[in-house]
DNA sequence: CTGAAAGCGCTTACAG
DNA sequence: CTGAAAGCGCTTACAG
């Protein structure tokens, strides 16, 4: 059953393809089209089960209705739930979503954005790793429609939609300290994505602001590339459980929070009686976590819209002005850190 | 900047654009063309950055290069590790993929499966959600290669990779005997799927196998659109705690595990000394959980692969036979079950 | 060894 | 009110 092609139904009605084109485009009102024939064009088009040719489309017209995602891992539940909130967004607009995972790997985002820029995204919206500015720069010098997502470059105008990381940071590491903790420790990534410097910062913030020590024996930087083992290894480094040395950890993603509790736990620890912990990031684990941990929640559905709509603002009209957007996320206090 | 075209370097190099195709899609040999000219081409492509307009050459061979992933939520860490996996797959073959939440509501799929028939994906990889046969039928009738994954229709004939749902089932409940518990509930979804039948019958069989009667009313069916509060009803109306009434839980999915824990939890039940607890699927919390969820592990990675291949081998031969692949899901006892 | 031409299925100036 | 024609950027018989 070969599909059904305009000039199958210009034949069958003996017009033109450009008629029924219009027709079928809404655009018949504007060409002075008689209702007979658009209804004629409708009825038939219907009967035949007509379903334009997306990809003819796009090579006349240049757009695709397809948005390019490119994150770190959708695999990541963090990710995952972004995904599907972009997702969500995009088909209200009519946009599909063809997906991305880079790993933080700037050669693998080169690669990816390199073979949907082929004329098959009409624009992207990206996690950009740490090391991928000539990609962005790029994108800007070709006036490619993007926008970036959970992290940006501070010295490229670009468009962005990320969280306060430091005021979120600052109020989880607040809140240890005003549950009684001093001896806070910090395990982050060692990778340069200013999301992750300005979480320790907020950290280091609210120590300061609280006249306690920064002491940067308590701050791990973990690899990126780390494994379960490294994450073990950093935290059994920290001593948990004696209190002389570590009374409270902040863990500044969800990933390196959920390899570390098992560290925890894997010690026979009692949270928070033996250690405090706070993380970044709120993913179904930490609900049902028992003590359920005290943890920071993006705002993920409002960043997915958000980022679908400044990009379809870029795809309409290249010459937008770029939009910056910072939204709060949410700390949620719960028993991990003694509430 | 303007994208270079394949006229671009034809006309640089003043041959015609068919000996430039040729040479960079290495037909250059088969043509006898000159390695001399076919040398020239190539540098030039290389150096004006020549990248082959993926939509142009879709039209022209009907090929995108594109998987249509239809599952039902990317956000269920489930199907976002299962999607990661078929991404990984497409990719090392040169496929990208687009997905589609369907929500498990076959109006959703239906759509969705429409909007990328229009020549916009080669094939399909979907969990196809109850009530969508026809949609399955429809693409087997007009010859569009795609493969089921997780749960599949018996009565039709296509390709499917699957675990052996009873047989997991089965064996979690077995277990859950042996460690001496017999007051056993199964908390499911009320949903026409043939895995969600399996992992009941493959409880029912392994109480049956072990001489206890099945008592109707532990099993809980729940609506599919389930609300937390719903699975909080259910799990309430099993009397968790009295364990005259139940001493075991098994959830039949990840999703309904993660909502039963919390309500339990929120009930100050322990676990599993008040109530034990299995899973279908095997999420990162019920890792980090305290204590670990004893979980059904599904091989996704296996799923994925397998999935791609035999979608590929579709795609390449659309005649080739139905391939239908039944993998083992791996029981891993953990705490809850009092392992 | 190489090229002119047709065509994939659309949209859109242009012309009448 | 409607149609013939060009063209988006490729690939591929066909011809020489």
């Amino acid at each position: 059953m070969k599909k059904t092609s305009l000039s199958d139904i210009a034949r069958q009605l003996g017009v033109s393809k450009t008629l029924v084109s219009l027709v079928l485009n809404g655009k018949a009102k504007e060409h002075r089209i008689s209702d007979e024939m658009s209804n004629k064009v409708k009825k038939l088009a219907k009967e035949l089960n007509y379903k334009p040719n997306q990809i003819a489309k796009g090579l006349r017209t240049g757009r695709t209705n397809t948005i390019g995602l490119i994150i770190a891992d959708i695999a990541n539940p963090f990710f995952g739930k972004l995904g599907r909130e972009i997702e969500k967004e995009a088909a209200a607009h009519g946009y599909r979503i063809v997906f991305c995972s880079s790993d933080e790997n700037p050669d693998n985002s080169q690669k990816q954005i390199e073979m949907l820029q082929q004329g098959q995204v009409d624009g992207f919206i990206i996690a950009p790793p740490a090391g991928s500015e000539n990609q962005i720069l790029s994108l800007k010098r070709n006036k490619i429609p993007f926008v970036l997502i959970d992290r940006n470059f501070p010295d490229i105008d670009t468009n962005y939609i990320v969280v306060d990381n430091i005021q979120a940071a600052f109020e989880a590491t607040d809140h240890l300290v005003k549950q009684g903790y001093s001896k806070i420790a910090c395990v982050t990534l060692n990778v340069h994505l200013n999301n992750m410097n300005q979480r320790v910062l907020g950290y280091k913030q609210a120590l300061i602001e609280n006249n306690i020590p920064v002491d940067e024996e308590l701050i791990k930087m973990m690899p990126f590339t780390h494994e379960k083992d490294d994450i073990a290894e950093a935290v059994k480094q920290l001593e948990p459980g004696n209190k002389s040395k570590v009374e409270a950890i902040f863990f500044a993603t969800s990933k390196l929070g959920i390899m570390g509790l098992e560290t925890l736990h894997s010690l026979g620890l009692h949270i928070p009686g033996d250690i405090a912990v706070v993380s970044f990031d709120d993913p179904d684990a930490y609900k049902i976590s028992q003590p359920p941990v005290s943890a920071i929640a993006q705002p993920l559905q409002e960043i997915g819209r958000e980022s679908v709509k400044v990009l379809l603002d870029m795809i309409h009209d290249r010459n937008a002005e770029t939009k910056k957007i910072v939204l709060k996320a949410k700390f949620i206090p719960r028993k991990s850190s003694g509430f």
